[in-house]
DNA sequence: CGGTACGCCTGAAGGC
DNA sequence: TGCCTTCAGGCGTACC
């Protein structure tokens, strides 16, 4: 569940805590969760904090000797800022834990928990080994521009809202925010993704664009999952013009929003406001 | 190419 | 109260 407002706004959480600290300790209790090496050198134990990036819905690590931790938060991974007193009981399901100290040492540890697991880290060597990790994924959903939908979709006869949740053409969109930038730019989800006319792709682009920094404004989308790292919920849901709102009101034309099964996920629309397939 | 189905995995929610 | 079923879904893979 967490796409990429969700993940931004783990991200600005997460920045804070991190970049300029040292992570004293890294751990992971389920080395099958970490690809490639589970080793606590691996996990950037001993590294200093140099940034926090993300592309799409996968966030980096990146200390500054160049290694560089990749978490993908599946659909219920979490990552949560903790306080580092002993105390404090480790949550069900942490996978991976970082313990910072360094000049950032505001006593925190960062917990990667996943009770689904369909998330995963990556551990790798270097910048180089990241790109090569995220060298599918398209452009990130947020700078969305119509050229990037007009020349990866033309041609394309599966349905627009399959090609927007397929990480390779924009990343960062997952059924949520598919089926809220679709209404938004009033296109039938089960429209050819190649015949959408040049308006369309501008309006759909716009859509994305604006839907994503809307939710991010508001910290994301709590579901069941989801939470930012410091426990709080999203606060976006209560926006969703479409998303779990099947047979509700449309919040522009009041007819009943219908519902059905595209791409094997269950989707939301307008048939009045997103018109005809 | 694209649609479809499945497996991975747990917990919440609803039915009885 | 408690058991059972259903559903949620990112992503890889197999198959038609």
């Amino acid at each position: 569940m967490p796409e990429l407002p969700e993940v931004e706004t783990v991200r600005r959480g997460l920045e804070p805590h991190l970049v300029g600290g040292r992570i004293t300790r890294a751990r992971t209790t389920r080395p099958d969760y970490v690809r490639h090496d589970a080793t606590p050198r691996a996990l950037l134990q001993g590294a200093e904090i140099a940034s926090v990036t993300r592309l799409g819905k996968q966030l980096a690590i990146h200390a500054s000797d160049g290694r560089v931790v990749c978490l993908h938060l599946g659909m219920s991974g979490q990552v949560l800022v903790q306080p580092r007193a002993q105390r404090v009981k480790l949550p069900t399901h942490a996978h991976v834990v970082w313990t910072v100290g360094g000049d950032a040492a505001d006593g925190v540890r960062v917990v990667l928990r996943d009770p689904r697991r369909f998330g995963g880290v990556w551990t790798l060597t270097d910048e180089a080994a990241l790109e090569r990790h995220w060298a599918p994924l398209g452009p990130d959903a947020l700078t969305c521009r119509a050229k990037v939908l007009t020349e990866a979709l033309s041609g394309s006869r599966a349905s627009i809202k399959a090609r927007l949740l397929d990480q390779g053409v924009v990343a960062g969109i997952g059924n949520i925010y598919a089926d809220e930038a679709l209404f938004r730019a009033r296109v039938h989800p089960l429209r050819p993704a190649g015949a959408l006319g040049g308006a369309e792709y501008t309006a759909l682009a716009g859509a994305i664009r604006s839907v994503l920094r809307a939710a991010i404004r508001r910290g994301g989308s709590t579901l069941r999952d989801f939470v930012h790292p410091d426990g709080s919920a999203g606060g976006f849901r209560a926006r969703h013009a479409v998303y779990g709102r099947a047979g509700e009101s449309c919040r522009r034309c009041g007819n009943p929003l219908v519902s059905g099964t595209i791409a094997q996920r269950t989707t939301v629309w307008c048939s009045t406001c997103q018109g005809v397939t």
